[in-house]
DNA sequence: CTATATAGTTGACAGTGTCAATCATGTGAG
DNA sequence: CTCACATGATTGACACTGTCAACTATATAG
């Protein structure tokens, strides 16, 4: 019982929030698909981000970013530099037309948390993440998930 | 700050739940899509199930129901029953072969959610349960995303 | 120098989600 | 009853997501 509900609460929740997400992108006018947005914002958050580094920390394949990253430079939000410390890898960085769709996407994403979030304490959300945490933890050690290269 | 925690928590733990959801099926020697799996659980569950119920019930388009519902369908998982209600209409069974695959897929589920839960308590599932709910209940309020005919 | 590892790219494909059009049947208003 | 409209199901088309394998170029250890 227990058990359905959990799988339940899963799907429901990630439809939910995908949805409200996809919502809040659209009013902002923005026509990037989700995966190409976290690309992008993996790139305005880290200063030194390389293919690999996104890929890592957003735990996906490379070809996955490697097409985001297409993209992303096709619509000039990003632009490539040599890394000078390895002649395989570039170092990404957001253009300022990059700087600025990213205020627009942090808006979207805030609308959105807010409205998911509209009837939580503080207290619940933060209890939310600790356990959310917590679950993403106990599969990272366990399970096969990160021999992957990526 | 709070913010991009959830954002992030969300799309991890999206992807860490599809990921031994899969593997749990996988190792069940079971073949079918997750989606496919969630559709015939409906079946399962429900005496009277529809196309268009199942539809309601998981929240998605119809044309992907009724997709799966050919696969199930091919694969002997199911059958169709004239609705004496609704001639538009027909009510879905599972299959002797279906009941079956349903057991291990329920195995498969009760692994996935016994990693996942493996370092939470019984109280903190239950909140982790509520919280959800209640996001995904002030979405289903608020916006739209039942304005769908589905 | 050679073998191996790593960063990135590309092709191919499966799975998921969405929209619009269509057909058949049901139902309510007149 | 008939006509208009609603609804259940199907189909086509397409965008997005995720995964695997092969390949090129460069790095690094022995």
């Amino acid at each position: 019982m227990s058990n359905l509900s959990l799988s339940e609460a899963m799907h429901q929740l990630m439809h939910a929030y995908k949805y409200l997400l996809r919502e809040g992108i659209r009013k902002q006018q923005i026509t990037l698909p989700v995966t190409h947005i976290r690309v992008l914002k993996g790139i305005c958050r880290n200063p030194e981000a390389t293919a690999q580094s996104i890929a890592q920390r957003m735990q996906r394949d490379k070809a996955q970013i490697t097409r985001a990253l297409n993209d992303l430079l096709a619509a000039n939000l990003i632009f490539k530099e040599n890394n000078p410390l390895d002649r395989r890898s570039q170092l990404l960085r957001p253009s300022p037309r990059g700087k600025e769709i990213m205020i627009q996407i942090d808006r979207a994403e805030e609308e959105a948390v807010k409205q998911l979030t509209s009837e939580l304490s503080a207290e619940d959300l933060a209890f939310f993440l600790r356990v959310s945490k917590t679950m993403i933890d106990s599969i990272e050690q366990n399970s096969s998930i990160n021999k992957r290269t990526n």
